[in-house]
DNA sequence: TACATGGTTTAGCGA
DNA sequence: AAACCATGTA
């Protein structure tokens, strides 16, 4: 145990910190490897470290690499050494994700592999519909080489650090016979032609520059005095490559990681990387943080007890000196829906005894699509929430039309863009029209937009859809123009639209509003249509935050979250990935279900390496509790549509009995039918009563089974937490025609202090919180 | 060319 | 159940 010099005790960011964590911010030559098990306050030490570097003067602040695993921690990160060392840290331009740090750099050297430094960085739709393309080019049955799997390949090829000429014979025989390599190959062509790059790309490019260009790979050695990097444990090969060469100079390198953290191999992690730092980097010192400020015994000894089950483990035992609380919870319940309802009685009634606030819980999934039930749920009774990744904002339609606009008077040479919105809003060009546009392109070798502009020289399409098409392009290109120059343009074609000097969200607007996308929305009368024309406002004003158009793009391309709205407390759901690193007072773990938790597929596919995962997870799971874990099984599920009954997660049995309280709300009788028919029968199913089972049924008087249960009663009975002592908003009354974001447009029939009962014209009658819907006007 | 229909797949996690 | 795709019809 090292002792910290008498000298450092003064210094503000050492304060509260305990040995270990002392001893990893004040080691700062040489190798560093600090094994931080769950809620061991590794943030804590890591900003106390970076605060350190800088207070010392031991490197300015744009010496430093400082690699995160997530924005929301890089962020996070930012925050707290702001707190330590005030705005010097505005100067720390390489804070940040892999990602992120590999898109800046790569801008730099972007012709060094074929780019402009105004490359688009490609999501996963716009790499699959690419790769679509070119298995259909290659005369190959999509259906027997799909796409997705091709993608999957090449992401692993990618992480691997492999270039399509690097490719074995085993792994370029791959995929249609043998040609995987050459499909590989063709896709990085397109993408360069494309002036495009995917995820991969962003860390591979950079790889390659690095190993072939010496003279940049000296000048970011000899930049990088010292380097930091989180959750060491989820780094792949290319990221592990990248560390190396860069840190081989100084060899200042600090890596923070969990092994029993480690839940992303699916996307080429390998744990490896953190059990062999000793023989990468010799010398290393290895410092452990095992006391844990997060969680009381109880969820530590449950959490310590399921991944014991595991082998090959660095091993750490981590302790606390927080006092016992509650054990953690099991709760078995009938079905999906009886979880969600449960869950919703629970939050409330911990609200009112404890007077936590909602954001003090989360909701915790295995896979996305479990979060619906419980949105479901919590509309019904009016609890907010927000789901963290979810169908997230970046990748709705509405969205990715506006950004595919955008990109394409960014940068005219992006095809996936122009092919996305040249008929969006419909201008009556056709696959026809498309299809020839492409030809021209193709033969000329030439960007859709250029083929675009030159085939309207041509007799080739039909005047109707010449004359749309040369609208679209003369407005792509006066947009461009009004976008590049920033004086003014005469136009005289359209002289009302002369524009110029324009900040890029005016821009957004305009663009929006002259293509007739949003026009094309308010002519929609969908139930979407206006929550849709709402998030196209929302995404102009995320553009404020940008200085420019460019820098709003980059930003999109890398940080696919969005949260409006954030002031108000609302309970979180999301998936456990993506609560990594994070912590809240109560966690529900929700389907801890065999198939579900742990994932039939990863069992199917990974056998006893992915099962270890999926344990890993649980592990990450549990230990995301402060005070109260509670694990929630369902005896019956329904999986693409069908219902399945399901036994409890072979996880729940490897929790230690002493530390766990387990209940069962299932009473006899009950049977798989029941659950059916309150599904499509009756029309509060919705809303949920109590049927029989659990708090809801103690608190309503008498109901013996769910078909003598009037639903009224019961859902009187089932006073929430929302619903009782609102008064109701004074502006509603019967008749009136309202809008509900989930439900669309329909009429009030009844009003029940702040409940309404109304007749939607395409849902049907629900029963909704008035504070969801709002007057149509 | 736009819309309707029906058959099929899908729901493991994400920068 | 919902999203997706391919094919058929106005």
């Amino acid at each position: 145990m090292s002792v910290p010099q008498p000298s450092t005790d003064d210094l503000p960011y050492l304060r509260g910190l305990n040995a270990p964590q002392r001893e990893a911010v004040l080691t700062l030559d040489g190798p560093v490897l600090v094994l931080a098990g769950a809620g061991t306050g590794k943030t804590a030490a890591l900003t106390a470290r970076l605060a350190h570097l800088l207070w010392t003067r031991r490197a300015y602040p744009s010496e430093i690499l400082s690699v995160t695993f997530t924005n929301k921690a890089a962020r996070e990160m930012r925050e707290r050494v702001r707190h330590h060392v005030g705005d010097a840290v505005e100067g720390m331009p390489w804070l940040g994700t892999f990602h992120a740090i590999g898109a800046k750099m790569l801008r730099r050297h972007a012709e060094l592999v074929g780019l402009q430094s105004n490359f688009t960085i490609l999501d996963t739709d716009d790499q699959l519909r690419l790769l679509k393309q070119l298995i259909q080019a290659n005369d190959l049955d999509e259906k027997r080489w799909p796409a997705r799997q091709l993608g999957g390949l090449i992401d692993g090829w990618k992480n691997k650090g492999l270039t399509p000429d690097m490719l074995d014979a085993g792994e370029a025989e791959q995929f249609a016979n043998g040609k995987g390599q050459s499909l590989y190959q063709q896709y990085q062509d397109r993408l360069r032609a494309l002036n495009a790059c995917d995820f991969g790309d962003l860390l591979l490019h950079m790889l390659t520059i690095l190993r072939t260009h010496r003279d940049v790979l000296e000048t970011y050695q000899q930049r990088f005095r010292y380097i930091m990097v989180d959750e060491y444990q989820d780094t792949n090969s290319v990221q592990y490559l990248w560390l190396r060469l860069l840190a081989q100079e100084r060899k200042n390198i600090c890596c923070v990681g969990d092994d029993d953290q480690s839940i992303y191999s699916w996307r080429g992690a390998q744990v490896e990387n953190i059990l062999k730092f000793e023989k990468d980097f010799p010398g290393a010192k290895v410092i452990r943080l095992e006391q844990n400020y997060r969680s009381t015994p109880h969820i530590l000894a449950a959490a310590g007890a399921v991944i014991a089950n595991n082998s090959g483990r660095l091993g750490k035992e981590l302790w606390t000196e927080i006092d016992e609380g509650e054990k953690v919870r099991v709760i078995g319940v009938w079905d999906g829906p009886e979880e969600a309802r449960r869950v919703g009685e629970d939050i409330e009634s911990a609200r009112i005894r404890t007077g936590k606030s909602l954001d003090d819980f989360a909701i915790l999934v295995r896979a996305q699509h479990q979060t619906r039930e419980f949105e479901d749920r919590f509309i019904a009774i009016g609890l907010p929430y927000r789901i963290v990744g979810g169908f997230r904002f970046y990748e709705r339609a509405e969205i990715r039309d506006a950004l595919a606009y955008l990109r394409l008077v960014h940068q005219p040479s992006d095809d996936l863009a122009f092919e996305r919105i040249v008929n969006v809003p419909k201008r009556g060009l056709g696959d026809k029209a498309i299809a020839k546009i492409h030809m021209l392109a193709r033969a000329e070798g030439i960007p859709l937009l250029a083929a675009a502009a030159r085939i309207l020289d041509t007799d080739e399409l039909t005047p109707q859809a010449r004359r749309a098409l040369g609208n679209f392009v003369g407005d792509v290109a006066r947009w461009s123009s009004a976008l590049r120059a920033p004086v003014a343009v005469e136009d005289d074609t359209a002289p009302e639209t002369r524009i110029g000097q324009l900040p890029h969200t005016e821009l957004a607007q305009i663009i929006l509003d002259e293509s007739g996308y949003t026009a094309m929305w308010q002519a929609d009368r969908t139930a979407e249509a206006a929550g849709r024309l709402e998030n196209l406002s929302e995404l102009v004003r995320a553009m404020e935050e940008y200085e420019t158009l460019g820098a709003f793009l980059e930003h999109v391309s890398l940080v696919m979250d969005n949260e409006n709205n954030a002031d108000e407390a609302k309970v979180t759901i999301m998936t456990i990935h993506a609560a990594k690193g994070l912590e809240f007072d109560t966690v529900f773990l929700a389907g801890w279900e065999e198939g579900v938790f742990p994932s039939q597929r990863s069992l199917d596919e990974g056998g006893l390496a992915s099962l270890e995962e999926e344990r890993r997870l649980a592990y990450v799971a549990i230990t995301r509790a402060r005070r109260l874990a509670t694990i929630l099984h369902a005896a019956n599920r329904r999986i693409y549509g069908q219902w399945t009954s399901s036994i409890p997660s072979r996880f729940v049995g490897e929790l230690p009995k002493d530390h766990v309280e387990e209940e069962s709300t299932m009473t006899g009788g009950a049977s798989l039918w029941r659950a059916n028919w309150s599904e499509h029968a009756d029309p509060f199913a919705h809303v949920g009563r109590g049927t029989g089972r659990g708090p809801g049924w103690q608190r309503a008087a008498a109901p013996s089974s769910s078909f003598t249960t009037a639903p009224k009663r019961v859902i009187e009975s089932r006073g929430s937490a929302v619903s009782l002592g609102n008064k109701g908003r004074d502006d509603l009354s019967l008749g009136m025609r309202v809008f509900h974001q989930k439900f669309g447009y329909g009429e009030i029939v009844e009003i029940e202090g702040n409940k309404l009962e109304i007749e939607f014209e395409t849902a049907g009658r629900k029963r909704v919180m008035d504070s969801f819907v709002t007057i149509d006007a």
